[in-house]
DNA sequence: GAACCGTGGAT
DNA sequence: TATCCAAGGTT
């Protein structure tokens, strides 16, 4: 930022009005395919589930595992008394078990403290184990219909270039949710609307690397309409290959496919750095991942 | 606030 | 093939 240079004007966000006239309207023409956690009668249990499973991954790959998950556990108490390592196996390879994990947990806490309903209120549902901001709201407005901002990296992005920025910044910021809050109509049900509306303008056309403004049903609203995204990630980005995380990766994906417990000889075998392997495994006891028998080998854990 | 936590689809 | 990044949360 030069000193001497004048602030730059942010500029004006679209008003709620405008917004919900041109964004409800193209959202009914072009939402994406219906996603089974959308169908009439999905219970609240069942949208908290997919939001969770949603975090990070894909909802494209998120839709026959929470198909399957459902159908064998379909409210909290199945999954509070679930074996953990089933839980880990239906989860599959979605990434970040430990979400499996605390999913499970959460079960446990809605069925025994919540007595199997999960709560409508934000705050509550912030208190459960993996569920932050986003989640939190996710589940308030989208199954219970609270009139809550529910800014993901979609909705960030989108917000951001509205304001004239190419990406949103690195966290989550209280600008963020003032900004996204400031967007929506008082009515709850059509806030709703246009918060599905904004995530899926996100998803569908002001994506991260090549927005479409010609097909943006508010580009003319838009302070970033029609201007470049700038070469490179938006962000720093986390390195995979070679480091801690693969080395999980492949102990989990080992025990996950393995039909009984593993020996050691077995586990050595998924990478050759014994230094970064003793400390993944460590890691993978410590946090409830993986166990061991009295054999010493290696399992998922039984609960 | 920054680093960390998996895996695979898209380009 | 390599890079980006995805309905984020926790430490």
């Amino acid at each position: 930022m030069g000193g001497m240079r004048a602030v730059e004007t942010p500029e004006a966000l679209p008003s709620p009005d405008l917004l919900a006239e041109r964004l409800l309207p193209w959202f009914d023409a072009y939402n994406r395919t219906e996603l089974p956690w959308r169908r009439p009668g999905t219970t609240a249990w069942g949208v908290l589930v997919s939001e969770v499973m949603s975090q990070q991954t894909q909802v494209a790959r998120v839709a026959p595992v929470w198909e399957a998950w459902m159908a064998r556990w379909p409210a909290p108490a199945d999954l509070a008394d679930a074996p953990t390592a089933d839980v880990l196996r239906e989860w599959g390879r979605m990434g970040y078990p430990r979400r499996a994990l605390r999913l499970q947990e959460c079960a446990r806490i809605v069925a025994t403290e919540h007595g199997g309903v999960v709560p409508s209120d934000p705050a509550e549902l912030e208190r459960l184990p993996g569920i932050g901001v986003y989640t939190a709201a996710a589940i308030a407005v989208f199954h219970y219909g609270g009139r809550h901002a529910v800014v993901d990296t979609n909705v960030r992005r989108v917000v951001a270039r509205f304001g004239g920025r190419s990406d949103a910044g690195t966290a989550t910021t209280r600008t963020d949710l003032a900004d996204a809050e400031s967007l929506l109509p008082p009515d709850a049900p059509t806030a709703a609307r246009v918060s599905l509306a904004l995530m899926e303008l996100g998803a569908l056309v002001c994506t991260a690397r090549k927005p479409e403004c010609g097909a943006c049903p508010v580009s003319d609203a838009c302070g970033f309409s029609g201007q470049e995204v700038p070469a490179g990630p938006s962000r720093k980005r986390q390195k995979y290959k070679g480091t801690n995380r693969h080395v999980r990766g492949e102990v989990m994906a080992l025990l996950r496919e393995a039909e009984g417990p593993v020996g050691r000889d077995r586990i050595d075998a998924v990478w050759p750095d014994a230094r970064m392997l003793d400390e993944a495994v460590s890691q993978l006891i410590a946090e409830g991942l993986i166990g061991t028998d009295e054999a010493g080998r290696f399992e998922l854990p039984s609960q």
